[in-house]
Order: structure tokens, then sequence, then C-alpha cells
DNA sequence: ATGCATGAGTT
DNA sequence: ACTCATGCATA
């Protein structure tokens, strides 16, 4: 990046999944159980998200075998959640479907997206019964944009330096980017993405 | 599926 | 300057 972003936003990209390769999946039954707290603590927790990990786990998965069973990409579940009208709850991208189905979020943004997702599913499904079909497609490219790639040795270095100090300060990320001879920002940002990575589901320590 | 990036809202 | 949700570009 040598200069200022021409701040590209161009419209959805079709693309096709290829690789699903799941198989050993089995249908989760339905359980419904109250969950009851282990009381208090010294505050009341009243607005804290009571939601399992076990419950998003299952759903992530039932979603994935669904979606796939309706012959739907992820890119189409992002586009088609914009049809649902739902009051403020645009389109999502492949990205962020994907992350979901493989629990690569953060809990929050489970649990945010979780009801969203389950409405897009049943209304698919109401269709699909029904043999409608909605083409919702558009198509529209512009500008590209090119991503900056860091070299493996480079991206050693990073890792080390983040298993010291997971937040250098910015003299630190100086020294750094210039040591490895790198931008500061991009070194800055992957700081940032890493420490983001940490608190992702997958690897969080509740399990 | 994942790496690097942006932007809004916080701290 | 950070966190968080999210996305384009790319492997």
């Amino acid at each position: 990046m040598g200069g200022p972003d021409p701040s590209v936003m161009s419209a959805q990209v079709h693309q096709h999944q290829v690789l699903q390769t799941m198989s050993h999946l089995h249908q989760a039954m339905g359980m419904g159980h109250p969950h009851s707290l282990p009381t208090h603590n010294g505050m009341t927790c009243i607005n804290d998200v009571e939601s399992d990990p076990r419950e998003l786990e299952a759903f992530a998965e039932r979603f994935k075998q669904r979606r796939i069973k309706l012959g739907v990409t992820q890119a189409d579940v992002g586009s088609a959640l914009a049809n649902l009208k739902i009051p403020g709850v645009g389109s999502l991208s492949q990205s962020t479907i994907c992350r979901f189905e493989s629990l690569t979020l953060s809990h929050n943004n489970m649990i945010a997206l979780k009801p969203v997702l389950q409405a897009w599913l049943e209304e698919a499904e109401a269709a699909h019964r029904e043999k409608n079909g909605k083409p919702e497609l558009f198509n529209g490219n512009e500008r590209k944009r090119k991503r900056t790639s860091i070299a493996a040795p480079e991206k050693r270095s990073l890792e080390a330096y983040f298993a010291i100090q997971p937040r250098p300060s910015s003299e630190k990320i100086a020294a750094i980017a210039e040591k490895l001879d790198l931008k500061k920002n991009v070194v800055r940002v992957w700081f940032c993405n890493q420490r983001q990575k940490q608190k992702r589901m997958k690897y969080s320590a509740v399990h």
C-alpha cells in the first residue's frame, strides 16, 4: 500500500464451493434442557449470554448439512439473508458464513448470527418444500485490490514476538517493522488479527 | 478456507 | 490505538 486506498466497495462476487468433503455427521437429537445456572456470584449477571457452546456447535453443524442438502453455497446464503427483510440485517459474505459453520468466529458473533441463519434456514426449507425458486443473483465487478503477503520467515518472527508480547507498544511495533522490513501498519494489523484469532471459538479455553 | 484489511464504536 | 464484526482477495 503505497497510498490512500481507493476504497473499492463493489457488489457480491459469486464463488463456487468445491471442497465440501463432509460425510461423518450424525443427526443431532432435539434436546431442550433448561439451563440452571450455578446461581449468583457477587453481581447480578442479567445481560450475559447464557448459551452453551455445545448448542452452537450442534447448530452450526446441522446448519451446514441442511444448507448443502438444499444445494446452496455459502455465498448464496450470505446474499439471501438480505431477502429476509429482518430489521438491521443485511447480506453477509461467503467468508462469514464459512466462519460461522466452522465456528471460527467469536462466541458473541456466533450468538448474534445464529437466529438470523436459523430464520433463513427455515425459510429456505419451506420454499424448497413448495418447490419455489428464488433466484437472487446480482453481479458486478470493479477494480481489484492487492493483498499484502508476509513471507514465511517474517511470519515466523512475528509469531515469536507475539509469544513474548502479544500487545507490543507502538515503538516496539515500529522496531519490529524495521527489523523485518515491513510497513509498520502491516505489523500492527498483523498483531490485531493475531489477537482476534486467539479469541475465536475453536481454540477457546472453554471446552 | 484463510490472510490481511477496513470501519465503527470503545477505552 | 484498540476491539469487534466483517469482507475482498487468494490459496
